[in-house]
DNA sequence: CTATAATTCGTTTTT
DNA sequence: CGAATTATAG
C-alpha cells in the first residue's frame, strides 16, 4: 500500500498473493479505502485465482484451451476412480483417495509426472501411483480440466518452458506481496521464485509459529530458509504484539521456545499484565462442557458479549458436547467449519445439473446426476456407456444420445435416458433468455431433483431444500451461469455474515487469524491434543507442528485464555482415561508447559488433584531391551524391536508398530501384570 | 436396480 | 458410539 500511496509503482506493477479468498478481499477492502482511489490493474488475489488468471492466457502451452473447468476434490476422486477401474487395480475402500492424496502431495511439490524421481518412490504402492498420475494427467487433457494443484503447476511448467511468458509476468510485476508466507508449499514458492527472478522485490509476511498446515504441503522450510533463497533480502521482526496480555504472549512464547525448528522472536506488548492462563483440570468431557458453560455465562453476567467467546478444539468431533450441553443451558452458539456451503450434497448435485447444462461434455456432472433423482439407471448401464465412450472417444452425453437409437438398453433406462437427455437440451435452449437464477430453479423443479428432498422424510431434508434456495438466490448476484460457475470453482464459502450473539465454537485451525477476549481452549490431554498420532508413529517435526498449534490456539486470546483437560473421555465410543495429570506429564515431557508459574490450576473435588497425582507418576525408565516384552494400557502387549537415544519402536500384537519418546512411554514389564 | 444389513473406521482444511 | 461405505438379498 505504501508503494502505491508513494507511487513508486503503478497499481499493475504489483502483485499481491494471499491463500483464502477471505484474506484476499479484507486485503483488496483496506488498499481502496486508505488509497481512496482507482487501484485497478493492481493483481490481488489468491494462489489460486491469480494461477488461473494466467493459466487462462496460455492454456494451449499445457495442451488445454481457455475455458477449461477447474476440477474440485469430488471431482478429482471420480476421475481416480475410474482409472483403477481401467486399470484394474483394486478400488475396495479408500484407495482413490489416498492416490488422490499421493498426486496432490507431488503437486505441492511441484512435481509433474516426469519429475517424480526414485526418492519419491520409496512407498509399496508408489510406482503404481505415478502411474495412475500419468494417466490422470492425460485424462484431466482430454476432460479439459484443471485440478487446483494443477493451477500452480501448469503456470510454473510454462515459465520453465517459454521464458519469453515468463519475461511478460516477471518484468511486469515490480513487487510482490504474499501474505501468510509460512503456509506455503514448495510450488507456490517456485512459482513465486520464478515471477520474482527479475524485479528481485520481495516482500513476504508471516510468522514461522503459526505454520500449522504441514500435513497438507506447507513448508516451515520456506520461511526459515528465506534469506538464503533471496540474498540480500532485508528481515524485519515485528515483535510488538498489540492483541494480548503479557500473561498469555509468557505462556505462548515459554510454549513456543521448546520448538528447534524456527527463527525465534521476543514478543512484547504496552499492556497490563493481565490475568494468568487458567488450567483446569475436569472428570470427563461432559463435566468440561459444563464447567465451560458455566464460565461462559459468568462472563456473560459481567457484560462480555458473547460474540468475544471462541471454544477451541483440536478435532472436529469434540464440538459434540458442547453442542449438547449449550443447547441444554441456552448458550447460543454457532460451529465454524464442518461442511462449507459448496461441499454439501444438495448444492453439488444442483451445481452438476447446471454444469451439465452449461456444458453437456461434463462428464463428471452428467454422472453425478444422471440417477437423481432415481431413473433406473444404474451401474451397468453406466459402465456400458462408458464402453461406448471410451471407444469413439465421445462424451457420456454424446454417447447418450447415440445410444438411445440403438437397442442397446432396454425398458425403462431407455425412455427416462431419453427423457433426460430433452431435458437437458431444453434447458441448454433456455440459457440466453433466462437469468441464471431462474435456469437453476426451472432446472431442480423440472428434474424433480426438488420433488425428490420434498418426499424426503428425514431431518435434514428442510436444510437442503433451504440451502437449494440459498443457492439460487446467491445465483442471482452473477450475470451469466459461466460467471457463477468460475466464481463457485475457486470459492468455497458462500457469503454468510451473521451479526447475532453466539459463541463460537470451531478447531484450533479453523481459528488462526481470529481474535477473542475470552478463549477456552479444551481437550489438552495426550490422544487429543497433541492428538495420538503426532505422539506414537511421528517425528519431531509433527510434534513441533503440534506446539505451533497451541501457540496459535493461546494468542487467540486477548484477555482471558482457559485451558481443560478430562481423565476421562469416550474416544469412538470407548472409555479411554487419562490416569495422570496430563498437563503435568506433557510439561515434563513434550515441553508443552515448561513455566508452571504463570499458570493457575484447580481441580474439582470428583477428580483427584492433578498436581498430587503426579507426585505418583511412575518415573519413566530409562533403559529398555530391543526383544523385551512390553505392556501398554492402550495398545496391549507388544515387543520392543528398535531403541535409540530417544525412542522406542514397539511392534503390538494387535495395534502393530509404534513409536514412542521413550520418556513418555507409560508401559511395564511383562512380569508385573 | 434398489433397499437393507453388515462392516469398517475413525485429525487438522483451503482452493 | 455413529457415519459412511460396502456386501447381500430382494
Amino acid at each position: 500500500m505504501n508503494i502505491l500511496a508513494k507511487q513508486k509503482a503503478f497499481p499493475s506493477e504489483i502483485l499481491a498473493v494471499t491463500f483464502t479468498n477471505k484474506a484476499a478481499l479484507e486485503m483488496k477492502e483496506r488498499t481502496a479505502k486508505m488509497l481512496g482511489r482507482d487501484i485497478n490493474g493492481l493483481w490481488l488475489g489468491t494462489f489460486h485465482s491469480i494461477g488461473v488468471r494466467i493459466l487462462r492466457r496460455h492454456p494451449e502451452l499445457v495442451g488445454l484451451t481457455s475455458n477449461f473447468t477447474i476440477l474440485n476434490t469430488d471431482d478429482q476422486e471420480r476421475v481416480i476412480k475410474q482409472l483403477l477401474e481401467v486399470e484394474k487395480i483394486d478400488d475396495k475402500k479408500k484407495t482413490a483417495k489416498i492416490f488422490v492424496s499421493i498426486i496432490n502431495g507431488w503437486k505441492d511439490r511441484g512435481l509433474n509426472p516426469d519429475q517424480v524421481t526414485d526418492q519419491y518412490l520409496d512407498w509399496e504402492r508408489s510406482r503404481e501411483a505415478l502411474h495412475i498420475y500419468k494417466l490422470y494427467q492425460e485424462r484431466l487433457k482430454v476432460l479439459n480440466a484443471a485440478d487446483f494443484g494443477d493451477l500452480l503447476l501448469h503456470c510454473i511448467t510454462i515459465f520453465r518452458l517459454h521464458p519469453d511468458v515468463l519475461a511478460q509476468y516477471a518484468d511486469r510485476f515490480k513487487y510482490i506481496l504474499v501474505d501468510e508466507y509460512q503456509d506455503t508449499n514448495v510450488a507456490q514458492y517456485l512459482w513465486l521464485r520464478l515471477l520474482a527472478q527479475t524485479s528481485k522485490n520481495i516482500c513476504c509476511v508471516g510468522d514461522d509459529d503459526q505454520s500449522i498446515y504441514g500435513w497438507r504441503g506447507a513448508e516451515v522450510g520456506n520461511i526459515l530458509r528465506f534469506e538464503k533463497d533471496f540474498p540480500g533480502a532485508k528481515v524485519i521482526r515485528l515483535e510488538q504484539n498489540y492483541r494480548s496480555t503479557p500473561s498469555i504472549l509468557a505462556a505462548a512464547s515459554n510454549l513456543i521456545s521448546n520448538n528447534k525448528s524456527r527463527l525465534g522472536k521476543t514478543l512484547w506488548t504496552e499492556q497490563e499484565k493481565g490475568d494468568p492462563v487458567f488450567l483446569k483440570s475436569v472428570w470427563d468431557g461432559m463435566e468440561e462442557a459444563r464447567w465451560i458453560g458455566e464460565q461462559i455465562e459468568n462472563f456473560q453476567r459481567k457484560g462480555l458479549p458473547l460474540s468475544e467467546v471462541a471454544i477451541l478444539v483440536r478435532a472436529g468431533f469434540q464440538t459434540r458436547e458442547f453442542e449438547e450441553v449449550f443447547m441444554s443451558m441456552s448458550i447460543p452458539y454457532r460451529i465454524i467449519g464442518g461442511f462449507r456451503f459448496y461441499e454439501r450434497q444438495e448444492v453439488r448435485d444442483a451445481l452438476a445439473y447446471l454444469r451439465l447444462v452449461h456444458l453437456a461434455k461434463d462428464d463428471l456432472a452428467f454422472e453425478r446426476i444422471i440417477n437423481l433423482p432415481r431413473r433406473g439407471i444404474g451401474k451397468a448401464t453406466l459402465q456400458k456407456m462408458h464402453m461406448v465412450g471410451r471407444h469413439e472417444g465421445l462424451s457420456l452425453f454424446e454417447v447418450a444420445e447415440k445410444i438411445i437409437e440403438t437397442d442397446e438398453i432396454k425398458g425403462k433406462a431407455r425412455t427416462s435416458l431419453g427423457c433426460f437427455i430433452g431435458d437437458v437440451r431444453r434447458w441448454a435452449g433456455m440459457q440466453a433468455s433466462l437469468a441464471p437464477e431462474e435456469l437453476m430453479k426451472d432446472i431442480l423443479d423440472e428434474s424433480g431433483y426438488t420433488a425428490m428432498w420434498k418426499q424426503d422424510k428425514s431431518p435434514d431434508a428442510d436444510g437442503r431444500l433451504e440451502n437449494l434456495k440459498e443457492l439460487v438466490d446467491a445465483i442471482a448476484e452473477f450475470g451469466s451461469v459461466s460467471e457463477f460457475l468460475e466464481h463457485v470453482s475457486l470459492v468455497m464459502e458462500s457469503a454468510q455474515n451473521t451479526t447475532e450473539e453466539f459463541v463460537t465454537l470451531m478447531t484450533m485451525h479453523a481459528a488462526k487469524g481470529l481474535e477473542f477476549k475470552t478463549v477456552f481452549l479444551a481437550g489438552w490431554e495426550e490422544g487429543i491434543f497433541p492428538s495420538q498420532r503426532t505422539l506414537t508413529d511421528s517425528i519431531d517435526k509433527e510434534l513441533e507442528e503440534e506446539r505451533r498449534l497451541a501457540y496459535v490456539a493461546l494468542t487467540r486470546a486477548k484477555e482471558n485464555a482457559f485451558i481443560t483437560f478430562a481423565s476421562n473421555r469416550r474416544v469412538h465410543g470407548q472409555w479411554q482415561n487419562n490416569p495422570f495429570p496430563v498437563y503435568k506429564r506433557t510439561a515434563r515431557i513434550t515441553h508443552l508447559f515448561l513455566d508452571a508459574p504463570i499458570l493457575n490450576h484447580r481441580t474439582t473435588s470428583r477428580a483427584p488433584s492433578a498436581v498430587s497425582v503426579s507426585e505418583n507418576l511412575p518415573t519413566a525408565r530409562s533403559t529398555y531391551c530391543v526383544g523385551e516384552c512390553v505392556f501398554h494400557v492402550k495398545f496391549g502387549y507388544g515387543i520392543i524391536k528398535n531403541v535409540d537415544s530417544d525412542r522406542l519402536l514397539i511392534d503390538f500384537d494387535h495395534a502393530g508398530p509404534k513409536k514412542f519418546f521413550k520418556a513418555l512411554f507409560n508401559g511395564n514389564d511383562k512380569n508385573l501384570f
